[in-house]
DNA sequence: TTCTAAAATATTTTT
DNA sequence: TATTTTAGAA
């Protein structure tokens, strides 16, 4: 069958999906053959330049539409590709092989599942099972969960898959930092779990492919052979494992160069704490020889005076391939950044709200506005403020759908009826509500579940047929199970939007939120559950359903388009723009942030200052940023310095002025109480009540610090101490953060 | 087991 | 300050 694809109807009428690119990007768009690297800054139409060379290459029917792999990094930006490309062959497009580096990974796995020895139907587990299961496996080493605890373990072990690090391929001198070198066991043991499981974490996804590739050619050559061309989205933020899996795709046989192209800005890496290596963009000469490399460096976004002030910022970091935006707007010059000093953080929140509101009354939609954060605790004052105010606003990230604790618990419901062998899911039910079975009873029967080989469920099953089960429990959990069966049947009958309605209430889950006292929150979780079942109802099968949430984890869902301010934080905020963007907290230990300093030194720097590139690049109009010189952190008042980077930048195209105490009083209406300055404590950063008589630690003390444990005073210098740690060797700490082990 | 109160602890989070 | 984790009592 010849698929009409590039029948006559479908051919341009001419080159018309060229016409509107400039130079730069109509060469990225047509330079087909070989790698290629697009270096595309902040507003140069790098979307439009990749979602135009994919429609190229299939007009230009240099491949099929199978043939083409495309990766992003979010399924916004896949699903925005994959809608433009069909806008541009004005038809929709089917059988592409676009994606997340998981998503794409999961459709290869599903494949080749058994090559690593599991199953088809393979599980994706979330953090919060991930946790758990790796909480359970690590039993038996018996480690201090206070020096040692799980998430930590966690994050090595997510940092080694990162990287493609099987257990075995893990030496013992690369597992010196936790837990005297046992993490690479306890590492083995949890894989080892998780196959019994018949289950994946996120990152197996990915480390799975690899190794089977590595030890499988024939099937990665299948893939070799099939992707005639490669295309990669946000290239700088690629983790080693990541670019390795690439690497490996775009290997020819024939010594070719590959037709791989990926886009990326190497001063908008903002995720190396993630494990995005910013040295896989700045090596891609290297990596491909004969690389053509194109800038797109005109900017048809922000104003001019935006432009500059952007681009002097970012010219202070060294590590770049250098790269300066042009205007592309001649229109305006645009209004100078106005950069905003205030006494206090109360001060900023209100003065945001009362710019906000001044430019509403000028005719700005508040949907045109946004506040970019540094991190997510900044937003809460601003949302206070703009609530008096009754400014509309909406946060854009935070708490996502499908984290919330009742959809986790409904799924793990609808997998507990499903898959009887799902322990993870059961765990989290069998207790919810109470059903008087609790941690003990718990690892009794997972005990007696791993004699008898079976899941946790079928042994509790049995269990309750032999009436092994005593007392007035007995009743409670033989309802639960015949719930969880009942529901099994009707999946088949009914479907599974009322199965799952129904475990819900036949569980007594949704009457254990109706009873609860908490009425306001718990009619929200009410609701929230509602919209899953919608959800749910949109996907032909749970299991599909399932596969959809494991790895979209933002659920996209009910996205009124309200005429509201946005509030996020400035990593959420990458790939948006807005009219106007208040950028505040810039401040000395917020913005760049103390503790990426303390943990990243110099490259950390660097990223707190593509950070900024990236919060003022959003901005098409008018910027301002804001520092306090005092604000609350907790319960805590800090005094705080203007951020570095506000010296960075140009003075002629800021304005900068200073909002007083006074001036604020009296043009407001609000009560806000008294805060004499004078009378707060300003030295200590977490100050208690009792922090003033802290014994003075003596030189060769043994001390005992929250994260490094125990070790011994070496040296002195004021509050400065110099401890050389059992675990972690020489550290200079301040002697607050310390205390003295008798 | 479960309830309660005290204590601990607060970045960024594309999948 | 607000939330989550913990330890101890009922």
């Amino acid at each position: 069958m010849v698929d009409d694809l590039f029948s006559p109807r479908f051919s341009p009428s001419g080159p018309d999906y060229l016409e509107g690119l400039n130079t730069e990007q109509r060469l990225a768009v047509e330079t087909t053959q070989g790698p290629l690297l697009i270096l595309a800054g902040a507003g140069t139409g790098k979307t439009r330049v990749l979602t135009t060379r994919f429609a190229h290459i299939l007009l230009q029917q240099l491949a099929w539409p199978e043939q083409i792999l495309a990766v992003t990094f979010t399924n916004k930006a896949a699903r925005e590709m994959r809608e433009r490309i069909s806008a541009i062959l004005d038809r929709p497009v089917e059988n592409l092989w676009l994606g997340t580096f998981h998503s794409l990974c999961v459709r290869m796995l599903r494949q080749h599942a058994a090559l690593i020895g599991l199953e088809r139907n393979f599980t994706i587990l979330d953090t919060d099972d991930q946790i758990r299961l790796l909480k359970q496996v690590m039993e038996p080493w018996r480690l201090d969960p206070k020096r040692y605890p799980p998430a930590r373990i966690m994050h090595q072990i997510q940092l080694w898959k990162d990287r493609a690090l099987l257990p075995d391929a893990i030496t013992p001198a690369q597992d010196t930092e936790l837990a005297n070198g046992q993490v690479r066991a306890i590492y083995a043991a949890y894989q080892a779990r998780l196959k019994e499981l018949n289950a994946c974490d996120f990152g197996d996804l990915m480390l799975h492919m690899v190794t089977i590739f590595r030890q499988h050619p024939e099937v990665l050559e299948r893939y070799q052979s099939r992707f005639r061309y490669i295309l990669v989205d946000e290239y700088q933020d690629t983790n080693a494992i990541q670019y390795l899996w690439l690497r490996l795709l775009a290997r020819r046989k024939d010594g070719q160069p590959a037709n791989i192209a990926c886009v990326g800005d190497d001063d908008q890496s903002i995720y190396s704490w993630r494990g995005a290596d910013i040295a896989n963009i700045l090596r891609f000469e290297k990596d491909f020889p004969g690389a053509t490399i194109i800038r797109l460096e005109k900017n048809y976004r922000s104003t001019p005076r935006i432009l500059s002030a952007a681009s002097q910022i970012i010219a202070h970091n060294e590590d770049r391939l250098g790269k300066t935006l042009q205007p592309g707007r001649t229109d305006v010059d645009g209004d100078p950044i106005e950069v905003i000093s205030t006494p206090d953080s109360d001060d900023e929140a209100r003065i945001v709200g009362a710019r906000i509101q001044t430019l509403h009354e000028q005719g700005h939609a508040y949907g045109s506005m946004a506040i970019l954060m540094r991190a997510g605790f900044q937003t809460r004052s601003f949302e206070d403020s703009l609530m008096r105010m009754g400014i509309p606003y909406q946060v854009i990230g935070g708490l996502r759908f499908y984290e919330r604790a009742e959809i986790r618990d409904a799924i793990a419901y609808m997998r507990a009826v499903l898959y009887p062998l799902d322990d993870l899911a059961f765990e989290r039910i069998v207790n919810l509500p109470k059903r008087g079975f609790g941690n003990v009873a718990l690892s009794r029967l997972r005990l007696a579940a791993q004699e008898a080989g079976l899941s946790l469920q079928q042994t509790l099953q049995k269990q309750l047929d032999q009436g092994l089960v005593k007392g007035k429990n007995a009743a409670t959990l033989g309802e639960f199970m015949a719930a969880l069966s009942h529901a099994r049947e009707i999946t088949s009958k009914d479907g599974h939007v009322i199965a799952t309605e129904t475990i819900l209430e036949e569980s007594g889950y949704l009457t254990m939120w109706r009873d609860d006292p908490k009425t306001v929150e718990a009619a929200g979780r009410l609701d929230n559950i509602r919209e899953l079942l919608r959800a749910i109802g949109e996907f032909p099968t749970m299991d599909a359903f399932l596969e959809h949430i494991a790895l979209v984890m933002d659920g996209d869902m009910a996205q009124d388009e309200q005429d509201r301010v946005s509030l996020m934080t400035l990593h959420a905020a990458k790939g948006l723009e807005f009219p106007t963007v208040f950028l505040p907290g810039w401040e000395e230990g917020i913005f760049p942030s103390q503790r990426s300093l303390d943990e990243g030194g110099n490259q950390a720097l660097e990223e707190e200052r593509r950070l900024a590139y990236v919060g003022l690049t959003r901005a098409r109009e008018r910027a301002f940023i804001l520092h306090a010189a005092s604000r609350r952190i907790y319960a805590n008042w800090q005094d705080s310095l203007p951020s570095r980077f506000i010296d960075e930048l140009p003075e002629d195209q800021i304005v900068r002025h200073t909002v007083s105490q006074q001036a604020q009083r009296s043009g407001s209406f609000f009560n806000r109480s008294p805060r004499p300055s004078m009378n707060r404590p300003s030295s200590s950063r977490y100050g208690t009540k009792k922090a003033a008589p802290r014994p003075a630690i003596p030189l060769g003390a043994t001390i005992r610090h929250k994260r490094y444990g125990e070790g011994t005073v070496v040296a002195l210098d004021g509050e400065q101490l110099s401890v050389n740690f059992e675990d972690v060797g020489l550290k200079r700490i301040m002697a607050g953060f310390v205390e003295i082990v008798p």
